[in-house]
DNA sequence: CAATCGATTGGCT
DNA sequence: GCCAATCGATTGC
C-alpha cells in the first residue's frame, strides 16, 4: 500500500490511470464487502483542461475535495447518478481520475439488489451503475480512497494483458479535450462501456494469467 | 444493433 | 433558470 502511495506522489494522472486498472476496489458495508476490479478510467487534468471541473482553477463548495490531497475521494452528481473519481495530485492541484467501470468480483448477490436485479454486465458497466452497485454514497466523499471503508488493495490487483487509451466519453466542443485519449480501458474486458462484442475477450477478460 | 431522447437532481451564475 | 464527466427505454434501420 505504501508502494501505492508513493505512486500517487510521483507520477502523472495518465500514467496514474492506468496504474487503475486491475486495480481491487472494496467497499465494506453494515451488510457486508462488495468489490469488484477497476476495468475503464479517465484522466482529468485540471486546471488546463477544458473538460475538467476544476477548469480555470475554478473551485466552488462541491469542488472542495479536489484541492485535496492525492487518494481523496471526490464524488459529483450527474443527472441522478453519483459519480466517482479521486485527487491524483498535491493538494492545490486539482487533477483527478474517474472511475468509469469495474469488473465484479465480491458481494455479486448484493449488488444485484443494489441494482434493482439487473445482472451481469449491467451491474457495474458504466460510472453511475458502479457507484450504485458498491452501494457508495455522499459520505465517502472527501475521504480517502486508501484508509476509509471506500477503498483500494494494490495487494489484491491483476494485470491487464493490453491497456487501450480512447477519447473520453460525453465532453463535444472542448477544442483538443475532447479528442485527447484520456481514457483507458483494459482491452477485451466485457464490463467497458460501447465496446462491440466482437471484441470481448470471453476467456480471460484481458487479464494477464495469474502468476502460476 | 445504433441512434435518439426524456427523465430529473444538484450545483452554479 | 440553465446545464451536465449519465442511464435506460424506445425507435428505426
Amino acid at each position: 500500500m505504501n508502494d501505492t502511495i508513493n505512486f500517487f506522489n510521483k507520477k502523472s494522472t495518465e500514467e496514474i490511470a492506468q496504474f487503475l486498472l486491475g486495480m481491487y476496489l472494496e467497499h465494506e458495508t453494515e451488510t457486508g464487502t462488495l468489490a469488484g476490479y477497476i476495468v475503464d478510467t479517465e484522466a482529468y487534468l485540471g486546471p488546463k483542461d477544458e473538460a475538467a471541473h476544476s477548469f480555470g482553477l475554478r473551485n466552488t463548495p462541491r469542488l472542495k475535495a479536489m484541492y485535496e490531497k492525492p487518494g481523496t475521494i471526490y464524488l459529483y452528481a450527474m443527472h441522478t447518478h453519483l459519480i466517482l473519481n479521486m485527487v491524483t495530485q498535491e493538494k492545490g492541484n486539482p487533477q483527478g481520475v474517474m472511475i468509469r467501470a469495474i469488473e465484479p468480483v465480491d458481494g455479486i448477490e448484493k449488488m444485484e439488489k443494489n441494482r434493482k436485479g439487473r445482472k451481469g454486465i449491467e451491474l457495474s458497466n458504466g460510472p453511475g451503475k458502479l457507484v450504485a452497485a458498491l452501494g457508495i454514497d455522499r459520505e465517502l466523499y472527501g475521504q480517502s480512497i486508501f484508509d476509509s471503508s471506500l477503498r483500494i488493495v494494490p495487494e489484491k490487483r491483476k494485470t491487464p494483458q493490453k491497456i487501450i487509451s480512447l477519447p473520453r466519453i460525453g465532453i463535444p466542443n472542448k477544442g483538443i479535450w475532447t479528442d485527447l485519449p484520456l481514457r483507458y480501458v483494459v482491452a477485451g474486458n466485457p464490463y467497458i462501456s460501447k465496446q462491440k462484442r466482437s471484441d470481448i475477450d470471453q476467456k480471460a477478460f484481458g487479464w494477464k494469467e495469474e502468476n502460476k
